[in-house]
DNA sequence: ACTGACTCGTAC
DNA sequence: GACGTACGAGTCAGTT
């Protein structure tokens, strides 16, 4: 049996709905209908030899004969394309044996192998969605199982069902079909010659030669249209004929079936979500694949405790028990504040949880009870997202010890690709359980709907801390396997702690300041959008791009200067550009900053303002793919520095009465960490000898002394420095400094010739990460990055990019957490009054008392600088003041 | 009323 | 197409 992989996976594509998707949003339409199709194939032939040809990207013989070729197709829809290596997978997880060759078409790998068998007397079935493959079919030996259309409708033909279904012998199936033409591999064939002409036409002169020899007596148009595509039809002819004798270093006999992994097995399956086709894949391939009785439903026996009394029966036990306590809270608002009731598990093999009100958490002798529990030599949390229990058992003033293990983040660490991490999931792939349908609860994501009845949140969240208990095991072994377990021991699980206190202390806001620039902000934004109503003549929505392209385009005939996907392009670059065109650019620019301003940080941070006018945000440790955190509710990541106006904003964040700020931030620490990645000698000079780094590096750049070093040259070098860890090229580096893109490429090539071991980096670091399937930082965190297999060449550079960056973000973003861990460390075992408040990416900001104003100079750079050995110094800047904006 | 795609703009 | 990582405001079109 030989298999057109590809055709079968197009057909799969567009017969199923590309809802068909996993939980974590990978769409499987096309490799679940191939798996459906292939098991059925197995089961139903039992096929002695088997195998699947894949398309190489490479262009074939076919090609080069005729450039257009193929051409015109479609390009494949890029959910499709994500499915074809998970399609690999599948067939490589099954041990089917892959046939491919560089400039070769499947079909033609197939024709070969087919033609051998035949000739050795093997039967041959040939599988695909190609009608070319008719061609092949000979009996009693060669037939063509055609998958018609959809993933179910088949036809198996012979000699005489190809009669049937074309009007010709197979033998003549060519010639038939270089008159017919074929639209999907752009031949065009004779206009008004369709398959019954092209059938009558082949039967009764035998063939191409034949018809010509008598073009004379066929009917005017169409001896016409005969004659006048009879080098199309001879073309077509040569290229339809599936090649035969293509070179292969194996023969048909040897594409055995191997022995699948039933662990493999399952673990594909399981992340592809297809449950029943594993149970028919059992039953197909009559050996273990590791389908099992399938995934065991979870349940969980709640007790829900309803007197103090009884809490702290429970909790004493709890005391007296060992290894992780897994939990699961729920939360009366969307902001995980405020503490709705939490779930314990007592007894994980029974399956017994208890749950606990908010109000009898909020009982003396309960808090009490739990910090005991709790307390360090205690028992330690595990949960998923536990991050908003651990601010809450802040504020209750219940200290927590180390956390066992946090499920979402351990996930996180595992794939930080991930959109999100559901604990149904996990639970599914890594313990091989499900949750229940929660027909009487929450939704199939396992989130909780509104509106439900405690007593069913109560049992939902007894299930969730079930799923961690039973969890815990098997993604700790995960992490070790990985190499991510001192990561996560070390940094992450600690961070946690850190980054709650953070977010439970908060930032001082100046309301009165903060309201007065946001109405300053108003004003100024409706004066500009008078002007700009009164430049166009007419009243508009001046924050609409689509009205805003009419009115500056279509009435005052300003010129486009790019697109965008949906139009003409109207952002502040292409706008400037167009500044002397006409008043109303210059207004537009001016009210986007203004507007800008007003609606995110005026009203955005005045919406945040919580208790005690501070605002809490959340940082987020599960989200950006390199490392990173990430701000939200308000994001604290973005508030303005670069403009005059927008830095207003930094003046509005203030110390607590009886605090001044402190705000320490690395210097170039990116900069720093390519220069110890790349080992490069200049760059490691450059900063050892502590000049100013751009300067520096200009100098070695265009080669002339620093102290000769002019603005431009500084400001040049500045620029590919910061431009160096996201992969810029020349084009991207030209447009930033305004110049043309080949004097671009030439300071770029300066500077690889300068710090050349950074350019070998570079590809290296590319180099191993296609090799693997992955980066990893010098901590070990671990990228995912798919797009470096992509047969999309743009695709293939963004992953290239991505693999260059995330080895360098992510280790500046493992020294900060470093940094975090240990300045909280400090904090706390010195019982200090100051505290952190704020990080963004390389800058703290504490809070801190007068009297520790000499300790926290010299602790901060201290830690910061020591938080991880690298080859160039970490230097760190240091400024106190009453605000955000005075310490800078 | 909600949702997702899109454009735009802010930070490091 | 061209510079990586985020979050969020606002518009618009489509769906519930």
């Amino acid at each position: 049996m030989l298999i057109d992989g590809n055709s079968l996976t197009y057909r799969a594509f567009f017969a199923l709905p590309t809802d068909l998707a996993t939980a974590s949003g990978q769409v499987t339409n096309a490799v679940f209908g191939f798996t459906s199709m292939l098991i059925n194939l197995v089961r139903d032939h039992q096929p002695d030899r088997i195998a699947v040809a894949f398309d190489r990207p490479e262009p074939t013989f076919r090609h080069v004969r005729l450039d257009t070729y193929k051409a015109g197709r479609k390009e494949t829809p890029d959910i499709l394309r994500q499915q074809m290596g998970l399609v690999r997978q599948v067939v490589e997880v099954l041990e089917l044996p892959i046939i491919e060759k560089a400039g070769v078409e499947a079909d033609d790998i197939i024709a070969t192998l087919a033609t051998r068998a035949r000739d050795n007397g093997d039967d041959c079935i040939v599988v695909t969605g190609d009608r070319d493959a008719y061609q092949l079919v000979e009996d009693p030996h060669v037939k063509v199982l055609y998958n018609k259309r959809g993933v179910s409708d088949y036809a198996f033909y012979d000699e005489d069902g190809i009669f049937e279904r074309t009007g010709v012998k197979p033998s003549d199936y060519v010639q038939y079909a270089a008159l017919r033409g074929d639209k999907s591999d752009n031949l065009p064939g004779v206009p008004g010659v369709g398959e019954k002409t092209a059938a009558k036409l082949v039967n009764t002169y035998g063939g191409i030669d034949g018809i010509y020899q008598h073009v004379d007596d066929q009917t005017p148009k169409l001896r016409e249209n005969l004659a006048a595509n009879e080098a199309s039809v001879r073309l077509n002819n040569e290229l339809m004929v599936l090649v035969r004798d293509v070179e292969l270093d194996f023969d048909y006999i040897e594409l055995e079936r191997g022995t699948p992994d039933p662990e493999a097995v399952r673990q594909l399956f399981d992340f592809l979500e297809f449950q029943t086709l594993h149970a028919r894949l059992a039953e197909a391939w009559e050996a273990d694949v590791g389908a099992g009785p399938g995934d065991e439903v979870i349940e969980a026996e709640t007790t829900e405790i309803d007197t103090p009394a009884a809490a702290i029966g429970v909790l004493e036990g709890l005391a007296a028990a060992e290894g992780p306590l897994a939990v699961a809270a729920v939360w009366a608002d969307d902001a995980e504040r405020l503490l709705d009731g939490l779930a314990v598990v007592t007894e994980a093999s029974g399956g017994e949880v208890a749950w606990f009100s908010a109000e009898l958490l909020a009982d003396e002798g309960v808090v009490a009870a739990l910090a005991s529990v709790l307390a360090p030599g205690g028992r330690r949390l595990a949960g998923h997202g536990v991050k908003p229990l651990v601010r809450h058992f802040l504020t209750a003033e219940i200290p927590v010890a180390d956390l066992a293990i946090d499920t979402r983040l351990a996930a996180y660490l595992l794939d930080p690709a991930e959109a999100r991490y559901l604990l149904a999931d996990l639970l599914r792939r890594y313990a091989h359980k499900a949750l229940p349908d929660d027909e009487d609860g929450g939704d199939s994501s396992g989130q909780l709907a509104l509106g439900d009845e405690p007593v069913v949140r109560s049992q939902v969240a007894a299930r969730e801390a079930l799923a961690v208990a039973f969890l815990v095991d098997p993604l700790e072994a995960a992490l070790v396997a990985q190499g991510l377990d001192e990561l996560n021991r070390e940094i992450e699980l600690p961070l946690v702690t850190v980054l709650a206190r953070m977010e439970m202390v908060g930032v001082g806001v100046d309301v009165g300041e903060l309201t007065a620039l946001r109405d300053e902000l108003r004003s100024k934004a409706e004066d500009l959008r008078a002007a700009i109503v009164d430049d166009a003549g007419h009243d508009f929505n001046v924050n609409s791009t689509k009205q805003l392209r009419e009115v500056l385009f279509d009435e005052l005939g300003l010129t486009p200067q790019k697109k965008t996907k949906t139009g003409y392009s109207t952002d502040a670059q292409t706008l400037e550009k167009m500044r002397d065109d006409h008043p109303i650019v210059d207004h537009l620019l001016q009210y986007r900053e203004v507007e800008k301003l007003r609606s995110t940080y005026g009203e955005g941070l005045l919406a945040e303002v919580g208790p005690g006018d501070r605002i809490r945000a959340t940082f987020n440790q599960t989200v950006a793919r390199t490392g990173r955190l990430s701000s939200d509710a308000p994001n604290l990541h973005n508030i303005p520095v670069r403009s005059e106006t927008g830095r207003a904003f930094r003046k509005v964040f203030v110390a607590a009465e009886g605090y001044e700020l402190l705000v320490a931030d690395y210097n170039q620490i990116e900069l720093r960490c390519i220069a110890h990645l790349a080992e490069d000698p200049g760059l490691i000079a450059a900063f050892e000898a502590g000049d100013d780094i751009h300067n520096a590096t200009a100098s070695r750049i265009f080669g002339v002394e620093p102290a000769e070093v002019n603005t431009e040259q500084r400001s040049k070098a500045k620029m590919v420095s910061y431009g160096l860890a996201y992969g810029m090229e020349a084009y991207g580096l030209g447009q930033r400094l305004n110049i043309p893109t080949d004097e671009a490429a030439q300071i770029l090539d300066a500077y690889f010739d300068a710090f050349p071991a950074v350019k070998q980096y570079m590809d290296d670091t590319v180099a191993l990460a296609r090799e693997r399937g992955y980066t990893e930082t010098l901590f070990g965190r671990r990228r995912q990055i798919p797009e470096l297999s992509s047969s999309n060449f743009r695709i293939r550079q963004a992953g290239e990019r991505q693999a260059m960056n995330a080895g360098i973000q992510g280790l500046a973003a493992d020294i900060f957490k470093v940094a975090l861990v240990k300045l909280d460390r400090a904090l706390v075992e010195h019982r200090r009054a100051s505290r952190l408040i704020l990080q963004v990416h390389d800058e703290v900001i504490l809070e801190v008392t007068p009297g520790e104003h000499d300790v926290m100079a010299a602790l901060v750079p201290d830690v910061m600088g020591a938080a991880f050995d690298l080859r160039v110094p970490l230097e760190v800047n240091l400024s106190f003041g009453p605000t955000w904006a005075d310490a800078k």
